[in-house]
RNA sequence: GCGAGAGUGGUGAAAUUGGUAGACGCACUGGACUUAGGAUCCAGCCCACGUGAGUGGUUGGGGGUUCGACUCCCCCCUCUCGCACCA
């Protein structure tokens, strides 16, 4: 083949051509021809799919689908390198599954209630609604100038009446179902936000946004009874091959699952019982004391008129405020003080006295705990502390109790009536059961997962379809009703307190019911709650028959691949999971889980940590876009790091992606007068034309391998280099093979790089669109090695190679290797004990 | 403290079932072409010794299994993430 060499100077006169070796095989040039032009092609190709529709879908029965989706974005007003990097990752997941025959969904859309509008539209005196949709419309751009590939016509906010009405008549759908309720109860409360958070909005004691320390507080607000589906939820998880096992490990951790029993203690002079929940039932002949938290409610009537009810009191509110200044991190020491009240271990009589105790909590099982110090290291350490009696009940198998800690293993039951002697996992069943033939006990579960508090006091977000009527109480709005739409005519104060609590015209109204007076309810639902049913409003996203079409939603459901942060790992993952067993209840869905495979994608780094404008390490996109061109940014992000993995971004290293672009730009481009030659290789090739023909089907077979395994797109790409590199080198090859090559290139990367591989697909003379191209397919006898490099170790250290055809005897290669030079030289000491030799790989003496 | 994951050149990272450690990049060094080079091309590039051929060492540290270990087993160190007295 022929190169054409220009120079790059400024005066644009080509340098004649040179015949030595360091002749460039690549040519250079500003000639406008042959410059890699990124931006006048990425615009050109990206009207072209928005202009031809190239990407909208709809449900072909007659081809396989695929629904690949990345998590949505919060339109907080440009798109950061983290979005770039989950959206290219998806973007060329979708591209490739196109190309592999299937029929592929991958829609994108807005979460677009929050409260950085809210608190923006505070700041610069506008409304939430301007600055989320001017965000939203720059935010679009800067995803259509990345060149993905997303059926646009699909796309939702959340914000949109369309989309939250049938959220709302979801809620009234749970809510007849016993799946909502409303509860005055201690709630997490932010206080820069205003706003009460979810457990799962918690993290390390802060808010997950803001990151201010989160205070208890008392208040009535709204629930979803996400706990009736706790079981399920973990159940599933031993059924979810396609999640990362830390996902699945932190989800199971989360719902925490505990067997054990509840008993119930009767309280000494009193008709009222004390129930308590233990995973140890085994061990209750041990019990030497009671333990309950000082939020009990009991607790003020064990206290009242004894001697010790000022210490309690006192001791109660002294928790409280150590609990208020604990940080995330302390373990309070273990406090507690004595009621003067007593309860009956109901299987000895004894009589324990009953303590409140700062580590005893109430949200979780009863909020009182049978005190087993010998067997219980919390126990211990309180029993010791207070001089409480220790009585052992678990004779561990070998060896002696420990003498200054609890023994919490196995062992038979000792001192424990007719149960001694008894295994004590064997003890658990069978006390278990003689409480419940008494009455006295049952056989619980307790979870560690909490219901889902979903009401907010904030303006920007989906107002709750209920109302309170003088008359008939609590009421859902009459689905005739819905939507109930967020007012937009509000004042904002700068206290962050929401407008709707104090604006009548909202928040009055009638009865669904009787027609009274009614009040609405003000506050607003999580935007977790939009979020975790997106990816159904996909499938039909303009319905307006209910929050999904069945039958779109029976076609694409579920998400095959779902690509986001680890960061979701819990909330977002674990409410969407909810939401789709609940909206499968309701009868709107009929899977059981939302998301068949999950990739966490790693986050974005700069000099060692997170970007983030604070640490002012941040990458702006559209800088590098308009640097380097699109397709640079995306090649780059991909090459740096497997998809898993934290990508240290690095602009030298981008500088190596746009060279790699440009130098496949001007070497296409320089053969593209090669267009009559036909694509296909011959048969009979040899020298640089088999080498090339073979390199070309090795590559293919290696990308299809590294993509389908783990999405390793870095080793995909390294392999196309190793490609180019023998293609330009290569110069002697036979144009079919060359353009072979050239297609292949193409083909592999346009996934990748969209724009100039569509760009030059065209070049190289193809007609048809590369959109709609199939994948490659790889011919396993072209890309067969006709010779092998074998190692030969002695005692495992390698002394020489040789260079055999493939198909060597066993018996040839060990002849070939003793009589290897560099091996005789070797052999002098000692006889041979052993020889391995391991086919088309490598010969091992053992001397 | 409990649970999960990870430690490989100057650097991002590669290494089928245990079988040539460091592919492919970046950075760096030398050279070519140049008025110039931040473009492009050629070459070198794990460490130590040696002009060289070569020799020895090397996947956080220490042991073990094996003809052979980045890979499997045990102990230890470091880092990251999740959980936070869950009875």
């Amino acid at each position: 083949m022929a190169f054409i060499c220009y120079s790059f100077r400024c005066d644009n006169k080509p340098y004649s051509l040179q015949p030595n070796s360091l002749q460039p095989k690549i040519p250079m040039t500003i000639d406008e021809t042959l410059t890699y032009d990124f931006a006048a092609i990425e615009t050109k190709w990206q009207s072209e799919w928005q202009n031809k529709a190239t990407f909208k879908v709809s449900e072909d029965q007659s081809l396989p689908k695929y629904y690949l989706l990345e998590m949505f974005p919060y339109p907080s007003g440009r798109i950061h390198m983290g979005h770039v990097r989950n959206y290219t990752i998806g973007d060329v997941i979708a591209r490739y599954k196109r190309m592999k025959g299937f029929n592929v969904l991958h829609p994108m859309g807005w979460d677009a209630f929050g409260l950085p509008a809210e608190n923006a539209a505070i700041k610069h005196n506008t409304h939430p609604a301007k600055w989320t949709l001017e965000n939203i419309a720059y935010m679009k751009n800067q995803l259509r100038r990345m060149g993905f590939s997303y059926d646009w016509d699909r796309e939702v906010a959340t914000c949109n009446s369309d989309y939250y009405r049938w959220e709302q008549q979801f809620f009234i759908d749970l809510y007849n179902k016993g799946l909502v309720y409303r509860k005055m109860t201690t709630v997490n409360w932010c206080e820069p936000c205003q706003t009460v958070l979810a457990n799962e909005q918690v993290i390390e004691g802060a808010c997950w946004r803001c990151d201010h320390k989160v205070m208890p507080r008392e208040m009535n607000g709204w629930f979803f009874k996400i706990t009736d589906y706790a079981d399920e939820l973990l159940a599933e998880l031993d059924n979810m091959p396609g999640w990362p096992d830390k996902v699945l490990t932190m989800q199971r951790h989360w719902i925490g699952k505990s067997v054990g029993a509840s008993i119930d203690f009767a309280i000494e002079n009193s008709s009222k019982r004390l129930p308590i929940f233990t995973t140890r039932p085994d061990t209750i002949f041990g019990a030497t004391f009671m333990s309950i938290a000082p939020e009990h409610p009991l607790l003020d009537e064990l206290c009242r008129g004894t001697a010790q009810e000022e210490q309690v009191r006192t001791f109660v509110e002294e928790t409280r405020n150590a609990k208020q200044r604990a940080n995330y991190e302390d373990v309070l020491d273990k406090a507690g003080v004595f009621t003067g009240s007593y309860c009956l271990n109901p299987f000895t009589n004894e009589r324990l006295p009953i303590y409140a105790a700062n580590f005893v909590l109430m949200e979780y099982g009863t909020g009182a705990v049978m005190a087993v110090p010998a067997h219980d290291q919390r126990d211990y350490e309180f029993a010791c502390k207070y001089g409480l009696a220790i009585k052992p009940v678990i004779q561990p198998e070998s060896g002696e109790l420990p003498s200054n800690a609890a023994y919490e293993g196995p062992g038979a039951l000792i001192d424990s009536a007719e149960f001694s002697g008894i295994d004590n996992e064997a003890a658990k069943k069978a006390i278990t059961a003689k409480a419940a033939a008494k009455g006295f006990g049952k056989a619980q579960t307790t979870f560690r997962l909490r219901d889902w508090g979903i009401s907010r006091q904030r303006y920007w977000g989906a107002p709750i379809p209920m109302l309170t009527c003088e008359a008939c109480g609590i009421q859902p709005v009459a689905s005739a009703d819905l939507p109930v739409l967020l007012p937009t005519d509000v004042q904002f104060d700068q206290s962050g307190k929401s407008p709707l609590h104090t604006m009548e015209s909202f928040f009055s109204t009638t009865c669904p019911r009787c027609g009274g007076r009614a009040r609405r309810e003000t506050d607003t639902m999580d935007t977790f709650v939009e979020s975790s049913w997106y990816y159904a409003r996909y499938t039909s996203p303009r319905f307006q028959g209910g929050m999904v079409d069945m039958a779109a939603a029976n076609y694409w459901l579920p998400v095959d691949q779902y690509i986001g942060g680890v960061e979701h790992a819990i909330l977002h993952l674990l409410y969407s999971r909810f939401f789709t067993k609940a909206m499968r209840d309701v009868g709107y869905l009929t899977i059981d889980e939302p998301f068949t495979n999950l990739l966490t994608q790693g986050m974005v780094i700069k000099d060692g940590t997170k970007m983030s404008k604070s640490k002012g390490n941040v990458v702006d996109p559209d800088t590098l876009v308009k640097q380097y061109g699109a397709d640079t940014v995306r090649l780059f992000g991909l090459f740096a790091a497997p998809p898993e993995r934290d990508l240290e971004w690095n602009d030298q290293g981008v500088e190596g992606s746009s060279r790699f672009l440009s130098k496949l730009y001007r070497f296409v481009a320089a053969n593209s007068s090669n267009k009559q030659t036909e694509a296909t290789p011959e048969t009979t090739l040899d020298g640089e034309s088999r080498l090339l023909q073979r390199k070309t089907h090795q590559t293919i077979q290696k990308f299809s391998t590294d993509i389908e395994n783990n999405f390793h797109f870095n080793t995909c790409i390294s392999s196309v280099m190793e490609l180019m590199n023998v293609l330009t080198t290569q110069d002697q090859a036979h144009p079919s093979v060359v353009r072979f090559a050239i297609d292949t290139v193409i083909k592999l990367l346009y996934p990748m790089v969209p724009h100039i591989c569509a760009e030059l697909w065209r070049m190289t003379g193809h007609s048809e669109s590369l959109d709609t191209m199939a994948w490659p397919a790889f011919d396993p006898e072209a890309a067969k090695e006709d010779e092998l490099t074998i190692v030969i170790q002695i005692c495992g250290k390698v002394r020489s190679r040789l260079q055999v055809p493939v198909g060597t005897s066993e018996e040839q290669l060990k002849e070939m290797a003793l009589a290897d030079e560099r091996v005789e030289k070797y052999l002098g000491q000692g006889p041979i004990r052993k020889i391995i030799v391991v086919k088309d790989k490598l010969v091992n003496i053992v001397v």
